[in-house]
DNA sequence: CCATGGGTGGCAGCTACTGTCAAACGGTGC
DNA sequence: GCACCGTTTGACAGTAGCTGCCACCCATGG
């Protein structure tokens, strides 16, 4: 993921206080529940102060959602790495399993976290406006791939929904069975139903 | 769209305290933007007190997003009064264009509402939660109509999901167009878009 | 006439979040 | 070693969203 790094060692400190931060945020929220957690219990068991927390993450939401904008950029970088003979349909199936790969490589982890999300309105709000920025992103790639203008089709805007929209379901899914489907054939699932309109444009 | 009312007087006051103050909010908003404007200012362009705003609304953004409720139960319904023997494709349509309808019946005021979310991160982010009840019940209706498990199977899930991004594909180009295309074309091209994939059963 | 219940306002309090400033830290040149 | 400087941090005060509580008003009904 990370390439050559080259990374100061002020910055290799941010990143340090960031996961300290996110892992106490995310064991008691998981512990906890969303609402009875205060940004001050959290800041106490990283060892730093509430400014310091408000520094690094926007809301009380943000230390939860924010690893989403990384998953975003890869996303359109991925679609837009897609030979452009390849059909919407295969392209978007390949840059939609970028994220859900992301969250095979821990699972246990990445499960609870995202039951936290898709259960607990506060973060599913956020998690969806995030999604919208995705969306936008991939609503543009697949116009340039098409030589279309980018507000001025449908297919563009419609064909990133119904990517996100199998995205969801499958993430959903996952959640719901406890993790015990395999994100591989939800994947697939999911996809068996859109192509059909993804591929006749 | 209200039956017979046969309301108490006390429930038209009601009504009348949640008139004044949407509309009190609606046209602040609308003039200042969501966050440069208090809920002290509303309350007092309203008339009432501070405690009695979150009587009626569960926050700021509630304001805006809460009439997304009513809708939601006319989708269903709508969805549930389709004959059975109706195409999926065809029964959706005719669900999501009750909520559309009605933006269109007052174009001007619906449309600044409708920018107004769009263009607002924390309005966004409500209006998407709410409408994660809509896919839910959306999804299980169309489970029911065609005889399945309720979260068992992907299709009803992601016909829902299609048929919502449908409807946000309208309300976005809408907006974006501000107002100048119609929405009945707009939807006759969102959903002319999801028909190969809805009706592949 | 009083009793009862729903709607209201005022107040005190919690929590998320922000602006500001001074202190601490880490690296740089002398 | 030491002065200089940019970055990071913590403490404090302040704002705004939101809630619990209680006293009060007022319409209805006995």
């Amino acid at each position: 993921m990370a390439s050559r790094p080259e990374v100061s060692l002020a910055q290799r400190k941010r990143q340090l206080v960031s996961n300290e931060l996110t892992e106490a945020a995310l064991q008691l929220l998981a512990l906890k529940g969303f609402d009875s957690v205060t940004i001050d219990e959290i800041v106490a068991a990283a060892g730093v102060s509430q400014r310091t927390f408000f520094r690094y993450f926007r809301s009380k939401e943000d230390v939860v959602v924010q690893f989403l904008v990384g998953m975003g950029v890869d996303l359109r970088a991925d679609l837009a790495a897609r030979p452009s003979a390849e059909p919407p349909s295969v392209a978007l199936r390949h840059a939609v399993w970028a994220p859900i790969a992301a969250c095979a490589d821990h699972p246990d982890r990445t499960l609870r976290v995202v039951q936290l999300i898709l259960r607990t309105p506060a973060l599913l709000a956020r998690f969806l406006e995030r999604q919208e920025q995705w969306r936008d992103d991939l609503a543009t790639e697949l116009a340039s791939r098409l030589g279309l203008a980018s507000g001025s089709e449908v297919y563009p805007q419609m064909a990133a929904r119904m990517a996100l929209a199998a995205f969801g379901t499958v993430l959903q899914r996952w959640s719901d069975s406890e993790g015990k489907e395999e994100l591989a054939d939800l994947t697939d699932q999911a996809f068996a139903v859109i192509v059909p309109a993804l591929d006749t444009i």
